[in-house]
Parts: C-alpha cells; structure tokens; sequence
RNA sequence: GGCGGGGUAGCUCAGGUGGUCAGAGCACACGGCUCAUAAUCGUGGUGUCGCGGGUUCAAGUCCCGCCCCCGCUACCA
C-alpha cells in the first residue's frame, strides 16, 4: 500500500517435508511461531507469519509411488487432508501458506539461481558418492552398512554400493565460510541459542565445501533454467521459500518492507540448513541475511525423541481432541523450555492442564465473576481508595508485563508465559487474603467501598490476563474478554502488551457474566498411544520429524 | 575418535563468574477458608546436586580422571 511503512515483522516456521502428516512435533514449532507473530500483533506491529510445506526430492516421490499416486497428488492429498486442517487444529493465525509446487516459487527459484550463476557461484562439477542400484539413489555414508570384510552395503538392500558420479552443479559455499564465520562473530543473536550457535561455528570452522545443488537421476523438482535435464536439490529450491513469500523478484516494495525475516523458527535438525546453507546463499545473490535462526529442541516421549517408527509420534488432533487447542499451546509453550529438548507426556499435560488451566486460571475467572454477580448484580463496582494489598498487585502485574516483554524479545516463551502464570497466581491468592466473601456481611458504606475495590482490582487484574494470554489461548482469552465486559475497551487483539500494565483500565459499570467454565476440569481418560494405523498419526519419517 | 549439551528432591526442571545455591512447579501431608470448576490460601523437603580424587577458609559451582545419556561430525529431508 505504501512504500514507506514500518518494517515487518517477519516469522516463518520451516516448511514441511510432506512424506507423512504433522504430529506434534511439527505442530509445536507452528504453535511457537504463533504465539511470536500474534504477541508481536499486540504490539501494534505489522507481523507477516510463513509457513508451508515443502514438496518436492526423491523422498516425496517415493512415498507418492508408494501411495499409488503422482508426486502432484500425494502433495495436494497431505497439504488438503492433513497439513492445512492442522493449523485449524492448533489454532494458527499465519498470513500464508507457501508450497513450494506453488509456481511463482518455481520461478523464484530459477530466477535466484540464475542469478547466482550470473555472479559467477554456480560451475559445473560431478557428485560422486555410494550409489545402491537397488534403491536407484546415492547413500548417505552414515546410512550404509559395512560387512566383515569391509564392504559397504545398503541397508537396506544389504547388498554392495557402488560409486558412481554424475554430473551436477555446485554452489560454490566454500567461498563464504569466512563470511559466515564473521556474521556468526558480529551478530551472536544469529544463531540461538547459544548451543545451537557453538555448533553452528564449529562446523563452519572447519571449512566448508561446495554444495552440490542439481540432480539428474530424478525429476521431482524444480527444473534448472539452464539444463533441462536436472532439476534443483530439494533444500536449495525449500529454504527459498522465505523470499518467495516475501516477494523477492516479483514486489520490490513489499520485499524491502518485508526482509530480511525477523525469525526463522527450526527443529535443531534442519539448523545447518538454515543457518549454514541459506545465508551463504543469500550472500551470493546478493540479499541481506535473515536476523535470526531460532533452533529449538525436540520432543521426547518416554525420555526419547518422538518416533514415528516407534510409534511415539502424537497427532496434535488426539491431544486437542481432549485438551482442547488452548491448553496444547499452553502446554507446549510453557512447560517446555524453547530451545531446550522437552518430555511430552499425556499426565504431565493432563497436571497441567488441571492445576494451572482448571484450577488456577479457569477458577480465577469463575469465583470473581460469581461474586460480581452475587454481590453487585453482575455490575463492575467502581473501586474506592486502594489498599496496600491493591498496590502490591498492581505492581505485581507490572513486574509480570516487564519480565513477559523482554523474555519474548529473547525468545523465551515458557519465560513469557511463567511470568504470566505468576500473576495468575498472585492474584488468587489476592482474593483469598482480602475475604470479599467476608467483607461482603459488612453492608455499611465502608464495607461496600471496600468489597468494590477488591472486586474491581480482581476484575482489573483479569483484564490484563485476557490480554497478556491471548497470543497464547486465544479462544479461551475471547471467552474471558467477554465475561468480564472487556468489549467497552474494544476487541481483545487490539488490547496492546506494552500497555497491559497500565491499572485500571477497565470501566466501572461494565457488566460481567460468569459463562461456563473455560477450562473444565476433564476426566481422567488418557487414551493408549493411538496405533501406527490411525490416519491420524503420521507416517513414519525418521530420522527426523520435521 | 573429535566437538557440543546434559546427568540436581517421587516427576518435570531452575540455578551454576565458589561463600543464604541446596531451589521452583507438580505430586504428597497437615492446617485455614468457603466466593469459586471438591476449586483457593498457608505450612512442610537432609536430596550422596552422576562417581572418584584435587585446589580452597569455603565447591552442584574451579581443576584432573572416570561412568552414563543426547546432539553434531555436510549434500534424506
């Protein structure tokens, strides 16, 4: 619209490989992101939030030729049926949804590529590498076996490897791994966190070499412009969905608003990728770096990496199914630290969701809507001269927003969202000192003064949780908006963060309506590991889940 | 093998530049309260801070050795 607006906030999550469905590993980085974009909303900044999936390799094409179908159906099937309804599942608010079938990313990647090769980085060269006939693929050295004399075998086929090259092209990275080292020195906040970033460096230490970027044997790809008889490596066409989106080669205008992205939020798996590959490429074509690679960890059941083959990969719909999206984005944002591996398991969400959602929150809200019903006929009183009591919760709400802002610029979300809970537990404990229920027999002007003014500061103290959890629970945070009459002050998701703190915002006279229960409490009813057959449940993908 | 991270209360984890650092939450026990979703509030933790040495007046916290777990060690994504 114009071309002088505030820079974007820009977020993505990776775009994901559609061999299978999402589970919650996937679900949690998009969870993750969204809390980011939609706090960054709160701010009053413009936030741009990416994800998709990524569709093309050789991998995508088998598990189509598996399925019976054409590499173009088994991406739409698993985009339609399983990795768009996710995000309904868990809630998000992305801006878009980038495919990489999509053809103005097609486009996007010749044009990069070709530009690349302009600036003299892409030559001609041969891969050469342990080829299984079989499997009509080049192995991974760590993936094939060795028998007793030493041979190296598929192992799959368990028979011989052959080597064989082929010609392709390579970017040349080798020349940037200086470059990189010094982005790595002169921008620490590049690659976080901090373990993520030590073995970013030390890799890139050690030197890096050119980067096959084309493959021949297979034609599940995006064409290189200038051969028609290969097509791009998958990484080197998926990381450029970021500029795509933001409209590199195709909207200047946008683009310069829009890049270099904020965030790129990834599993420590594909960090290399992200952190390594992608700006080496960037720096070539000439295009700023993103600010921030943001690696976070994994989740682990029974204390090991979620596993589809072990049939410990989770779809997010069995856990929302019961817990509802709420609580799963609750869950996952603060009982995990991000950037820190974390146990997922159906108790401890389900004493979670318990003690702090159903008991702590949900129960807040409920007993201060109640005595307002009860004591003042569902009307806000106006408070009257606050007490110590009042103060030191106020300020409490103060301390909370602080920690919650600046713990959300360093990316530590369970931070941001602990800082809140605090308050929620503040303010319980506030009500339960100040006895309205008892102030409440005293009926002299005194009495009324003063059960008003716990009552408001309780009322008060919701307001600021409603706006300081929405980016978390947002239907929950809707429903709370509503019973406490937060409508006069206008919709929720204009409500800022920064301003969350400011006391007394909500108007005496609004009316309060204690509705049903925002987070019942739930039966008991953990459902066994949902088996391997479940449509639900992903297909396996190891080793990574991503 | 090399590099990196980690092994702290029943569980999940903070802390870690040496001296209120022996902690939080959950769970559990007892007490208070009754507005509320049998919810809430208060009180209660000696656990060899992985093992063995060492430095120091003082060590989860530094040094040495060892054990165990996880990740990375490049072109599957």
């Amino acid at each position: 619209m114009t071309d002088s607006g505030p820079k974007t906030f820009y977020v993505t999550t990776p775009i994901y490989y559609v061999t299978a469905a999402p589970s919650i590993g996937s679900a949690y980085t998009t969870v993750a992101g969204d809390v980011l974009t939609r706090w960054h909303r709160q701010r009053g900044e413009d936030v741009w939030y990416l994800t998709g999936t990524d569709e093309h390799g050789q991998k995508v094409m088998r598990a189509a030729a598996e399925n019976g179908m054409s590499p173009q159906e088994w991406t739409d099937h698993l985009v339609e049926t399983a990795w768009r309804p996710v995000l309904e599942t868990v809630d998000i608010a992305n801006d878009q949804f980038i495919r990489t079938t999509d053809p103005a990313h097609k486009k996007q990647v010749q044009d990069f590529w070709l530009r690349v090769r302009e600036a003299g980085d892409v030559y001609e060269g041969r891969y050469e590498g342990p080829y299984c006939v079989s499997c009509e693929e080049f192995k991974l050295p760590a993936d094939l076996l060795v028998d007793e004399n030493g041979t190296e075998l598929c192992a799959i086929h368990h028979t011989p490897v052959e080597t064989v090259s082929e010609s392709n092209y390579f970017f040349a990275m080798s020349k940037y791994t200086q470059r990189l080292l010094d982005l790595y020195e002169s921008h620490p906040e590049f690659v976080q966190p901090e373990s993520a970033r030590n073995e970013v460096v030390s890799f890139v230490k050690q030197g890096l070499k050119d980067l096959s970027i084309s493959r021949s044997s297979f034609d599940w790809g995006v064409p290189v412009p200038w051969d028609a008889s290969q097509v791009f490596y998958v990484w080197i066409d998926a990381l450029l969905n970021y500029t795509t989106a933001a409209g590199f080669g195709t909207d200047k205008v946008l683009f310069d608003r829009r890049w270099p992205a904020d965030i790129h939020l990834v599993g420590k798996d594909i960090l290399r990728f992200h952190a390594v590959i992608w700006p080496a490429m960037l720096m070539a074509a000439g295009v700023d770096v993103p600010r921030q690679v943001f690696a976070h960890g994994w989740l682990l059941v029974g204390g090991e990496k979620m596993s589809k083959s072990k049939a410990t990969a989770i779809a997010p719909e069995v856990v929302t199914r019961h817990f509802g999206s709420d609580a799963y984005r609750y869950y996952f944002m603060k009982a995990i630290t991000f950037g820190s591996d974390g146990s997922f398991s159906w108790e401890h969400i389900s004493a979670v969701y318990t003690s702090e959602l159903a008991n702590g929150l949900g129960n807040l809200a409920s007993r201060v809507t109640a005595m307002v019903a009860r004591y003042f006929g569902g009307v806000l009183p106006a408070p009257s001269a606050a007490g110590a009591a009042e103060q030191t919760l106020s300020e409490a709400l103060g301390t909370a927003v602080a920690a919650a802002e600046a713990a959300i610029d360093r990316v530590a979300i369970s931070e941001a969202v602990s800082a809140v809970a605090d308050f929620v537990g503040a303010v319980n404990a506030y009500v339960t000192e100040q006895e309205p229920w008892q102030v409440a027999k005293d009926t002299s002007e005194e009495g009324r003064a003063r059960l008003g003014t716990i009552l408001y500061a309780a009322a008060e103290s919701l307001r600021a949780i409603a706006v300081l959890y929405n980016p978390v629970m947002p239907k929950a945070c809707a429903l709370l908006w509503q019973s406490i009459g937060g409508d006069a002050l206008g919709q929720l998701s204009d409500q800022r963060v920064s301003t969350a703190g400011s006391w007394g915002q909500l108007p005496a006279g609004v009316r309060l309506t204690k509705g049903s229960a925002l987070f019942p409490r739930l039966a008991d009813d953990s459902p066994s590991p949902a088996p391997a057959s479940d449509p639900r449940v992903a297909r396996r993908r190891d080793p990574s889940d991503e």
